[in-house]
RNA sequence: GCGGUUGUAGCUCAGUUGGUUAGAGUACCGGAUUGUGGUUCCGUGGGUCGUCGGUUCGAAUCCGACCUGCCGCCCCA
């Protein structure tokens, strides 16, 4: 016998953790439809050359690789020490899990774009795989609830996504706050004090700032070949918080005054805050430059999501990306998605007490089996609740009754419905309320409507 | 990928310097109670002590490797 075990980072989920897994999903999917959004799904796994390189060497290394079926050590020289790993997997790998729904939905786009009408909203639920060391929060196997717009620089867009996400956590009761950066910024800021290809060094340094500190980013950006002189003149990026979102606008305005990409950026972050103001919306949106998420693909607008309430790492996240499309070979694609991430967000309601009570019971009502023709009777009642709607159903065994009681209070079942000799006789049935434990005899048509009542 | 830490019944945990047949609570199942669950009482079953190897007359206990969960780094939903 082998023991049962799943693979490290992987989860099974008890109907409870469905339960509770639906109630998000169901509750995203419902913004999004309101947004126009459509529905697309992509296979878990993709030809590898669509996923390698486009996350970074990190990236890469968290990608699960896929065993090509066959004899596939056939032609490949494993002697060769020449040859890197990623060279010999290559070879025989020639498929992987998906490591997030971007690059395949990007994929995706230049696929079917004769089909596709733009700009184009999607949304995708799904899970991706990444082999990374799991921990509290973080899994192999996980999934994200992705929406984008592309086909459209318009910054509008930028704006929708901010009130997508207002309506998604509201509707949880999770109070948020939403950060957002322009990489246009970031790149302006390399532009100017170090040098544009040292933007990676910085932003990597530069994210860390709330977690390590000021001096430890100095220090890590030392390390990575950034100047002296170029930190100190980057000090006052580090005195931004606290101040409002206007100041910092124009804080930036005056460091960035000589990067036309950087004042871009600026502008950008403006016109989005702009929108937001107008179309009132009320999550408390701000501005953050230290902000840079590992993702290389992102060329404008940044979003970083977290909640207030909850010490957890970011529940979402995502960005502009103008060329993502490009690598598939198609130009000019411009779009913009958000990522909320579905076990995070799990976490953080299990954590604050938030999931309602009445997603955890999905059967309203169960009748006993007393057997015979007493079952055959119950069985008509029960018709009767189902083709009303109402979930229920009969305990299938002719057990003592105490046992099948036990059984309903288990289930957290809220009626029981008995119905013997008696009640047969006189075309009733007893209605029990579990919480109250008190009984009524009523006929099956007040049955319906005292459950339907009750929802 | 690097460093640290953890593992005993389904669950929560005891287990003496290494010493007979590894315990408790809870849950489960059965009974007290054959048309009434949540409270109570009694009883049954349930363990390759994470896995493999080593030290030892003897290992749940000491050592090593691996696996798993967790924490930090990297990175990130």
């Amino acid at each position: 016998m082998v023991k049962p075990s799943i693979p490290k980072g992987t989860r099974d989920f008890t109907p409870v953790e469905m339960m509770r897994r639906n109630y998000i999903f169901d509750t995203i999917r419902n913004v999004f439809h309101k947004h126009a959004c459509l529905p697309i799904e992509t296979p878990a796994m993709e030809n590898l050359s669509t996923l390698m390189g486009k996350y970074g060497e990190e990236g890469d290394r968290l990608l699960f690789k896929i065993l090509n079926s066959g004899d596939f050590t056939k032609g490949v020289d494993f002697q060769d020490e020449t040859q890197s790993t990623n060279k010999l997997a290559a070879q025989l790998c020639e498929k992987g899990l998906r490591y997030d729904l971007t690059v395949p939905f990007a994929r995706f786009i230049v696929q079917h774009q004769n089909e596709l009408t733009f700009p184009f909203k999607r949304y995708q639920m799904q899970p991706v795989w990444r082999a990374d060391r799991p921990q509290k929060g973080r899994y192999r196997e996980f999934y994200q609830c992705d929406v984008d717009i592309i086909g459209s620089n318009s910054l509008l867009n930028e704006a929708e996504l901010v009130e997508i996400t207002d309506e998604v956590f509201r509707a949880f009761g999770i109070n948020i706050v939403m950060k957002i950066n322009n990489r246009k910024i970031l790149s302006g800021i390399a532009e100017i004090f170090c040098s544009p290809d040292q933007v990676t060094d910085l932003c990597v340094a530069l994210d860390k700032l709330d977690k390590i500190g000021r001096e430890a980013v100095c220090a890590e950006m030392l390390e990575r070949g950034i100047s002296q002189d170029a930190i100190c003149g980057m000090a006052p990026l580090f005195e931004l918080s606290g101040l409002s979102n206007e100041e910092v606008l124009a804080k930036l305005e005056q460091m960035l005054a000589a990067s036309e990409t950087g004042l871009q950026g600026v502008a950008e972050l403006r016109t989005v805050l702009d929108y937001v103001a107008k179309m009132q919306i009320a999550t408390n949106l701000e501005i953050d430059v230290t902000l840079a998420r590992g993702l290389n693909y992102y060329t404008g607008a940044i979003f970083e999501i977290k909640a207030t309430d909850v010490a957890m790492g970011s529940i979402s996240g995502g960005g502009r990306y103008d060329n993502l499309t490009g690598i598939f070979g198609l130009k000019n694609m411009s779009g913009v998605g958000i990522s909320y991430g579905a076990e995070r967000i799990y976490d953080v309601l299990n954590e604050l007490n938030l999931f309602p009570q009445h997603i955890l019971t999905p059967i309203t009502a169960m009748f006993v089996n007393f057997g015979g023709d007493d079952e055959i009777y119950a069985l008509q009642g029960l018709k009767a609740l189902r083709d009303a709607g109402i979930p229920a159903e009969i305990y299938p065994d002719k057990a003592k009754i105490g046992k099948q009681m036990n059984y309903a209070n288990a289930k957290g079942i809220p009626y029981v419905i008995m119905a013997g000799e008696n009640e047969r006789a006189q075309g009733v049935y007893t209605l029990k309320n579990m919480q109250t434990g008190e009984q009524k005899s009523l006929v099956i048509g007040e049955i319906v409507e005292a459950m339907k009542n009750d929802e």
